[in-house]
DNA sequence: GATGAATGAGCATTCATTCAT
DNA sequence: AATGAATGAATGCTCATTCAT
């Protein structure tokens, strides 16, 4: 059986550079930082194309001409924030199956781990689902490969358990499922909220998850 | 046991009558079906705010005069689209559970149409998901009231054969998440469509809804 | 000493003719009625440019292209309103007049008689002072020259007067200076009218008038 | 006998303050001036609606960009102008009170001096006269008070030539009548320019009001 | 003579980006 | 490195006028 005790490796999540006048790595890191915070609550609040470049700089504490140092165009900062968050949706996924061999609990796990970073980050979820589309080319490939990357956590734990027979279907179109399925509760909140709490939906989506992979219920005496 | 044999009553589906200059009725309705064609190209292909009021007016062959002579507002030709799809896909939905008894097969036969007319629609149901933050207070509430309606129809079916014993889980967060795994294949489909064919992507689908609700597969050993 | 006991000859009033489509001189006569309350209404409620040809036709009870067969421009119906209004206002100046001979008297009478007119159109006068500018400059013309027949008849008054010594100063520059003053109670309304009743207004301001040409105040004991 | 030799207190004469992007107050009044200038120019011409904004950018040497920097909207432009105008008329009167105890001398120096600055600006008070209702609610209640602040100080002088029995007639509506007067020779010059000069005008005008106060004309043998 | 749909020039306003200081 | 004033292209929407029916 194969190893899987560690972590998987971290893929190299390629990302592209934003281009800068000011030169100090430093200094530009910790703009940046203000400059996704300001920016995610700037646009999650009036959606992308709405947000002014002049809000997100004050909203940041920045001058116009200091915020145009530390990226080239509007796009770059929507750039910025969905690369932010697909870096944390990855590490903590990866966090979660740490350490684990047995592919239900694996999934357990990175569902659990997966569905909380998703509830906490909803805002930002939402916002990635509704403004990709305003990302040019480049970032767009970018963004989708550190996603694919996120898909193939679930892709390599669903993989293990179907050789080991405990899971059904294919393990790359479930990979997908469980994926989209999890934000499930952010895209579709304005339809829940109004009838589960936050914990009921999420144990309803994983055990919906559980018995669409072929897992029976836990002690559930229904399939026996 | 409640008769099932009947479509479920159609909704009254309350719609916001756009405010037109033009009085004959048949015109509006005619140009309106003009202007929704044109628009959802456009808004597909550029997103909501990025689409010029002129495009749109190109593309559906009017000047733009005429255009405004049908709708009051850019965010009204939007609603025209929502309102449009909705419709069909409660429509398409009902159609296919009409005269079914079974829970199950209702099922399947809804999952079948809804995806079905999901596929058709795909590049409208990605600016559903999209751009329904472009709506105004009102507007959203009619589009999102339309939106339940259609939840509605897969409520009552799991609700049935949830009595019955065939459908595990709560009905009406299946419910929700059978919705929102149907779309799957449009919100997802960058994704897919590298490994799958639609119909392997629709088929695959089903079958992890069907696992899902606890319904075991046909002709499958696995269960004895 | 010149007769007076007739009413001065009415001035021959040039109008510019609104070229209209459709012929037949008495349903023009009658359409340009409707049309000159209905403007008049529109553009006192609204503007001259605020105003839509649209609204007034509406207004008027005639579709939008019946109103253009019996104009040819928006400053048409604008130019009809002024013609009518300077109308009415030189028409009942003339018939007060008619019959007396005394220049005080006379002048009372023309006065009462203005100032009454100017009440009952108040808001088209306060139109033609702000929208005068509107008009093209044969229309202007027209107008203003109209005004000046009506100045014309305080003048003759005036005139009459000085020479038997019962008026001070130029006969000319009164005859403005009182077609003027009679606009106070529409030009200053909104102030006049938190302190004033209409009748109030209108007594002082000819009260201020004759003192002004030098009549003594009636049974006033301030010339002994 | 209250003492006047003192100019009356300026009163506070309460004004919007125009929302501007650029925040440097020096250059933003600056600014202000030179828009100022423009718009009087461009709206004197063409009138407030007819006027473009792009033509008083232009005419005020701004780009369109800049220029709204500096306003809000059109009608800011509007109410600029306003402002200023019956800040210097009310400003010019004062200074001509100054120092003067006698009322009717009091009265005659006012007059002159506000019939210069109304000659000075003729221009803009006629436009304020047609214009006045572009002013939304708020602009025109201060441009209003404005003005009222300025009929105050005609008030006051009456006021206290009627305690002194020199004048006739109410006070306030006396204050009302002079103040309209005083436009005649912008609001009728049309009329009056072809038979007066300036100074006939202001003259005539003059006499008319100290005869209408009841003030005997100066060295006239008449009153005797 | 009546109707009202069609037209498109025209306008106020916004905003990403640049660049002189 | 920081600032914020300047720029002008771009866009939603209106409305007088025409003309086919």
């Amino acid at each position: 059986m194969r190893k899987r005790e560690q972590a998987p490796r971290l893929p190299p999540a390629p990302r592209r550079s934003i281009t800068t006048i000011v030169r100090d790595p430093e200094l530009v890191q910790q703009r940046h930082e203000q400059i996704f915070r300001a920016a995610s609550r700037v646009f999650i609040s009036r959606g992308y194309h709405a947000a002014t470049v002049r809000e997100i700089a004050a909203e940041a504490g920045l001058s116009l001409g200091s915020l145009y140092s530390y990226i080239r165009t509007k796009e770059d900062i929507l750039y910025l924030v969905f690369e932010r968050l697909t870096t944390a949706l990855r590490e903590n996924i990866r966090l979660a199956m740490k350490g684990i061999t047995d592919p239900v609990e694996q999934m357990r796990a990175a569902l659990q781990a997966n569905l909380k970073t998703i509830e906490r980050y909803q805002d930002e979820i939402l916002l990635m689902y509704q403004e990709t589309k305003a990302l040019d080319r480049d970032s767009l490939h970018l963004v989708l490969a550190g996603e694919a990357e996120y898909v193939k956590f679930f892709e390599e734990i669903l993989e293990a358990g179907y050789q080991q027979g405990v899971f059904e279907g294919d393990p790359r179109l479930s990979a997908d499922v469980i994926t989209y399925l999890c934000s499930l509760i952010v895209l579709r909140r304005w339809n829940l909220r109004r009838r589960f709490s936050a914990d009921e939906a999420i144990d309803g989506v994983i055990a919906f998850i559980l018995r669409g992979l072929g897992v029976p219920a836990e002690g559930s005496p229904r399939q026996r």
